[in-house]
DNA sequence: GGTCGTTTTATACTGATTCTCATTCGATAA
DNA sequence: TTATCGAATGAGAATCAGTATAAAACGACC
């Protein structure tokens, strides 16, 4: 799915930013390339595109993306910043030996069980559950 | 429960580490003080009974204490490494804004299912479970 | 006491991220 | 259009966590 100019426009509005064409292009980036990004990696893509653009710009505007909920930080067990565009609700398989993260559906929480665990106050509006273990390779690896 | 130092001879025996005075003064601060600490934290602990001990050599250790499981390492969501030496089975709840981690007990996954959606190979020997949110404080800060 | 492998220390270094500030952009009013 | 102003961007310096390295200290063993 290309992002079009007005789909991003829109969604800029609905939450208050402003439209730049770096902006859109650091979104389009992270959108078009499903899975987990460092802000490298956008970097680099977005460079195709915007030669002359700089590091901070990708740092800023992905705090920003993230700040209002267009992206998702995912676990920067890698000790960096990773970012996704996948918003539906999916969980995390994380690897503790080697980092890497694999998305994950299914339905394997006692939501019920959990909330009667919580501390009180703790907001689970939009639960992201991180399963860690030891990827294949690593395990191969032993 | 204070470590004795014959204690801490027999973990160190039983995971082939050497016995050194900074060792076991690494792996009693982090054991004394309860809940997940920061290398900084664990240093500047460390430092009162040491006060020459060098900021490598509690890194040196922790990685070895992680590595031969005689400490667990907690996400760093926080972006910095934590540590803690709770080694029963619980799980985390982590708020996804000010990154702070509180353990959780109970049995809400149902680990039947999950296993069912693992890719081949992955290893869920140990799963830990991190379960993000926002906590008490940030929720109210809105 | 001498030797060897391990551990510790001090410090330099790396890489990720943030900060600063001058410049440029974009929306709006004139 | 053009002028204005606040926000966004770019360039590079600064910061900070963590790692690497090399010399010194330690400790077990002969």
């Amino acid at each position: 799915m290309r992002f079009t100019h007005e789909q991003f426009r829109e969604l800029a509005a609905k939450h208050g930013l402003a439209v730049t064409h770096q902006r859109q292009v650091v979104y389009e980036a992270v959108i078009a390339s499903h899975g987990h990004h460092s802000p490298e990696n956008i970097y680099a893509a977005v460079r195709r595109r915007i030669p002359s653009i700089s590091l901070a710009t990708v740092y800023n505007n992905l705090r920003l993306f993230i700040a209002c909920g267009l992206l998702r930080e995912v676990t920067p067990h890698a000790s960096t910043l990773r970012v996704e565009g996948n918003l539906k609700p999916h969980h995390h398989l994380v690897c503790s030996r080697c980092k890497s993260v694999q998305d994950i559906e299914g339905d394997f929480i006692d939501f019920n069980r959990l909330s009667r665990q919580l501390p009180g106050g703790f907001d689970l509006a939009q639960p992201l559950i991180e399963v860690f273990g030891l990827c294949r390779r690593c395990r191969a690896k032993n």
